[in-house]
RNA sequence: GGGCGUAUAGCUCAGUUGGCUAGAGCGCACCCCUGAUAAGGGUGAGGUCCCAGGUUCGAGUCCUGGUACGCCCA
């Protein structure tokens, strides 16, 4: 016993078992950071343009994420994406050079400054909380960056865009003149959410809500004309009312029009007034006539008519307390949920008020100053009195007008300022806007969507549909941290000098000294060359205070970036933009406008979008919903490869579920291909010494040509997924390849001749051959989706002439053609179908006893003719891909295959009678018949000879 | 409430112009190997194709209407 152990201990010896220095442990958390290190300290980045320079070009353009806060899944997404199109391009050859941005001025930045600051932020000059808000930012910046890099994410790191850079300001105000000169921008009055107690606008993130008591009013307007028909049926022609109700009584000074709903019904009612004793004849919708009479407990209620909203279009009647008509409009927002279903339309105090008044060309007004209180275009009784302190004089107006149906309070959720606490106003004030239909800008904005490739396709209905019915743009904002719109205005004439050659000096201007210039200087060293201070001397100017809408600044980032030279990441226009499916209405939207605007042309060919992280259950991820998986933390525990193997394995153009059990599965993924990769890597250890070219096609097996002819199929199968971004796709053709066809079955069969054969013999170095080919073109395929294993794989292969220092230098693969052998695939094929059935039959031996491995069965099939003729003179090949002892092919009668007569099956079979070979384990005939190696088979016996004699 | 989108095994995805007894990989269960070994191999079980109508000889695929979820508006 001691004996033959030993023997089948020196056989083993002399097996070229797999042996490599690329670790079946992953540990990518330590291996990651390290592998970074060395491409920053070799400056791979650098290397890549330097080695694509000249080259056709094709740019990936970065939206800019904000500078706050840390990245997230969302973030993760976006950028690996981006990544994966830059790597990919970069390696079909195309200088692809990416410059990642970021979004750095803004409300959410300057919001928590101020917030911080608390109590002192009232001491501090505008200029001191900018310097505030820089710092902020730029503290955001330079923890996203690392962020980014650790998910490998390979880029202009050095020199990113920031849109505080003078440099991006002053292509802001590139653009701003452009727009200015080309008259798309003016000025108008818009209402705003105000707080009247620190005078000043608030944006839609700084309102808190809470609940107050506000009075409300029922009131009559009589119509002056237009009443529908159907109500002067009767003779006698009473005054129509039209019955309005209101929250906010206080703004009835501002009212213009009414509004009704085109299809909703409304009924004309006549009832008596208890108080007065008056016949009143009014309108409101006929589904609230009763809730509304019960407010008074009217006894005797009469409906004279019914009739549709759309009738009262055009119609109009007397304001109650002002000696003016108003208007009734039509609009889809009004409804029969409360009040009358005839909304009081005051377009200076409220958002739908105001988009209905500049659908309807109406005036917006808006009597109130800046700490709340009426000015003089209001009655005498109400000038100089706080607004919500004048509801009560308002009501009696309505009262003493005979106007007032009814008044009640009641409770609901309104606006208050963040910072005051106090309940906010709707307040109309002067804003920029960029008219959308100003020298056709939207007409030709649509014709250049039309001219993008969208990708998905229903991103250009989508956008079209928002460009064709937005409003104006609104370019100005009430607040300190961002870029100012530089216009100086006269107090005395209220002229505003705005131009393109005055913002063309501020931009010059800035471009020196950024945009604190304009806060810091004294007005004196502000004025632009063609403004004429002989009509408008210095001391009677202003400079606006008014900010930039921060859409606006990023969507000028074709003009601050892509044609700005010191970033190097032209031509204008973008090969690509590539964002969440929301920078439709953002800034792809801001982009395109400001583009056409400016240079008559969309700034992107293509435009790719992706979807949103919800959770395993399809729910959005909220922070606070406790269901969102931390990027960062991810990344730190499982590695940034695995995480971008996640978001290749997703399709992004819907949303993509990540859950903690996802990134688990991956990490299974990864470690299959991590492992197919090492036992490519073990079996090559000493294919370094060996010179492939040498490699005689002819020795190749047919299972060789086969599995080359494979990769062909991979390789045309993942380019074309590459090139139509569907990530996925190649993610999961590779890892099928690596697992079905080369684990399960390819190398499964390889380890005979890899390990038994002579190690420099024909049949080994053929095998090796195809594995070195399998490895080099696999490992590039991989290197956009996991550039860290990539490259420590890449450092482990066999160096071969012309081996590029890194895989992120070399070159995408090409299909061979030399493989591609129809008639080998139909046999390989046939054989592949016949294991399956063997296998099956096999199982039930190793399930009954009566086997262990594969290598010890014997099995004889039944084959249809046509496939028996074709495999019976295989049968060396046969066996040895079904990797068993024996295997007996037989033709079937034409009548014994019942039903399937072109499936083989397995009749026979059992554990083979030969003996094992010690040393390949191999169970053959041939075992014992050499006198020197008696426990060993032919081929052994041989292979042991010829190593002695070395 | 409106616009745009999505919905096939536990998970990630295939299912061309309607012909499916609906596929793949992973996961899972069971088994084998111990010379890829914190690896490797095999077999197998999983699906009212979101729901309800309709067109058709026949619908996962076409039509209509819902439901759920997401993005953007209101």
């Amino acid at each position: 016993m001691d004996n033959e152990r030993s023997g089948a201990k020196a056989y083993k010896d002399t097996l070229n078992l797999p042996m490599t220095a690329f670790d079946m442990k992953a540990n990518l958390t330590v291996r990651e950071p390290k592998m970074q290190a060395r491409w920053k300290e070799h400056n791979l980045y650098g290397q890549i343009r330097k080695a694509r320079a000249g080259r056709e070009r094709k740019v990936l353009h970065d939206g800019p994420p904000y500078a706050n806060g840390e990245i997230h899944m969302g973030h993760l997404l976006n950028k690996v994406l981006k990544d994966f199109v830059v790597r990919s391009l970069t390696m079909r050859g195309y200088d692809s050079p990416y410059v990642p941005g970021w979004d750095c001025h803004g409300l959410p930045i300057e919001h928590k400054v101020v917030k911080d600051l608390g109590s002192k932020a009232a001491a501090l000059s505008q200029s001191e909380v900018r310097e505030l808000c820089q710092a902020e930012a730029l503290k955001w910046v330079g923890i996203q960056r690392d962020q980014f890099r650790r998910l490998g994410v390979d880029g202009d790191w050095e020199n990113p865009y920031l849109t505080l850079d003078p440099r991006y300001e002053a292509g802001i105000m590139d653009v701003l003149a452009d727009l200015v000169e080309g008259g798309y921008v003016f000025r108008q009055l818009k209402p705003i959410h105000w707080d009247m107690h620190d005078r000043t606008a608030l944006a839609e993130a700084e309102l808190e809500y809470q609940d107050v008591t506000s009075p409300t009013v029922y009131v009559n307007f009589p119509l002056t004309s237009g009443v529908p028909a159907s109500l002067n049926a009767e003779s006698e022609r009473p005054v129509w009312h039209a019955m309005i109700w209101t929250t906010t009584p206080w703004t009835l000074p501002a009212n213009v029009a009414i509004a009704a709903h085109p299809d909703l019904n409304y009924a004309g009612i006549r009832y008596t007034d208890p108080e007065t004793g008056q016949v009143v004849h009014t309108i409101l919708a006929a589904d609230l006539v009763a809730k509304v009479t019960a407010l008074k407990g009217l006894a005797e209620v009469e409906e004279i008519a019914r009739f549709k909203g759309r009738e009262l279009d055009g119609a109009r009647y007397q304001h109650v307390f002002l000696p003016r008509e108003g208007l009734f409009v039509l609009a889809d927002y009004v409804s029969a949920e409360d009040g009358t279903g005839l909304v009081h339309t005051a377009p200076g105090h409220g958002t739908e008020d105001y988009q209905t008044g500049q659908k309807y060309g109406l005036p917006t007004l808006s009597p109130v100053d800046a700490a709340g209180r009426f000015t003089d275009e209001v009655p005498e009784r109400l000038v100089g009195k706080n607004v919500f302190t004048a509801n009560p004089e308002v009501v009696l107006m309505l009262k003493e007008s005979g106007s007032l149906f009814h008044e009640l309070p009641i409770r609901h959720s309104y606006p208050h300022g963040w910072r005051s606490k106090k309940p906010v106003i709707f307040r109309a004030t002067y804003q920029w806007f960029i008219g959308v239909d100003r020298n056709d800008l939207r007409q030709k904005t649509l014709e250049a969507i039309a001219g993008v490739n969208w990708l998905p396709g229903w991103g250009k209905s989508r956008i079209d549909a928002m460009v064709s019915g937005r409003p104006d743009w609104c370019i100005s904002r009430q607040r300190a941290w961002g870029v100012p719109i530089p216009v100086l205005f006269c107090e005395k004439t209220g002229y505003h000098h705005l131009t393109g050659e005055s913002v063309r000096f501020y931009r010059d201007l800035f471009r020196k000294e950024g945009t604190n210039a304009w806060f810091r200087k004294p007005l004196a060293e502000l004025i632009p060359p063609d403004l004429d201070t002989t009509k408008y001397p210095v001391e009677t100017l202003s400079k606006g205070t008014d900010i930039l809408d921060v859409w606006f600044e990023s969507g000028s980032s074709h003009r601050s970036v892509l044609r700005e030279p010191s970033y190097d990441v032209g031509p204008f226009p973008a090969f690509l933009y590539l964002e969440g499916s929301d920078q439709h209405r953002g800034w792809f939207q801001s982009s395109i406008l400001t583009s056409v605007g400016t240079t008559g042309k969309a700034p992107f060919e293509n435009v790719l979008t992706h979807g949103f992280i919800v959770d395993e259950q399809g729910r959005k991820m909220a922070k606070s919903g406790g269901n969102a998986v931390s990027a960062v933390k991810a990344t730190e525990q499982y590695g940034a490869d695995v995480l971008r193997l996640y978001v290749a394995s997703l399709d992004y153009a819907d949303d993509l579920r990540m859950s903690e059990r996802g990134i688990k599965e991956t990490s299974e993924a990864y470690r299959k291909i991590r492992n197919t990769f090492r036992y490519l890597l073990g079996n090559l250890e000493d294919y370094k010494t060996f010179d492939p070219t040498t490699v005689d096609l002819s020795t190749l097996y047919p299972e060789d040509r086969w599995a080359l002819g494979q990769l062909n199929k991979v390789i045309q199968d993942v380019t074309k997924a590459f090139d139509r971004f569907e990530f996925y796709k190649a993610y999961q053709r590779i890892y099928q390849f690596c697992s079905v066809t080369l684990s399960s079955f390819y190398l499964d069969v390889l380890k005979d001749r890899l390990y038994a054969e002579l190690p420099n013999g024909p049949e080994r170095r053929a095998a090796q051959f195809v594995l070195a080919k399998l490895h080099v073109d696999l490992v590039r395929m991989l290197a956009p989706l996991m550039p860290h294993t990539a490259e420590e794989i890449w450092d482990v292969l066999p160096d071969e002439p012309g081996k590029v220092a890194s895989v992120h230098l070399a070159d995408w693969p090409i299909a061979d053609d030399r493989w591609d052998d129809s008639e080998n695939d139909t046999l390989i094929d046939a054989i592949l179908q016949l294991r399956d059935v063997v296998f099956v039959g096999v199982e039930g031996y190793r399930k009954a006893k009566i086997i262990g491995s594969n290598q010890e069965a014997t099995a004889t099939a039944l084959l249809p003719s046509v496939t028996f003729k074709r495999l019976e003179k295989k049968r060396e090949l046969t066996t040895r891909l079904c990797i068993v002892a024996e295997l007996v092919l037989e033709e079937a009668p034409n009548d014994s295959l019942s039903g399937a007569e072109t499936e083989p099956i397995v009749v026979a079979g059992g554990k083979s009678t030969h003996p094992k070979c010690e040393r390949c384990w191999n169970y053959r005939e041939s075992v014992g018949q050499d006198f020197e190696h008696p426990t060993l088979c032919e081929r052994c016996s041989r292979v042991i000879r010829e190593l002695n004699q070395d």
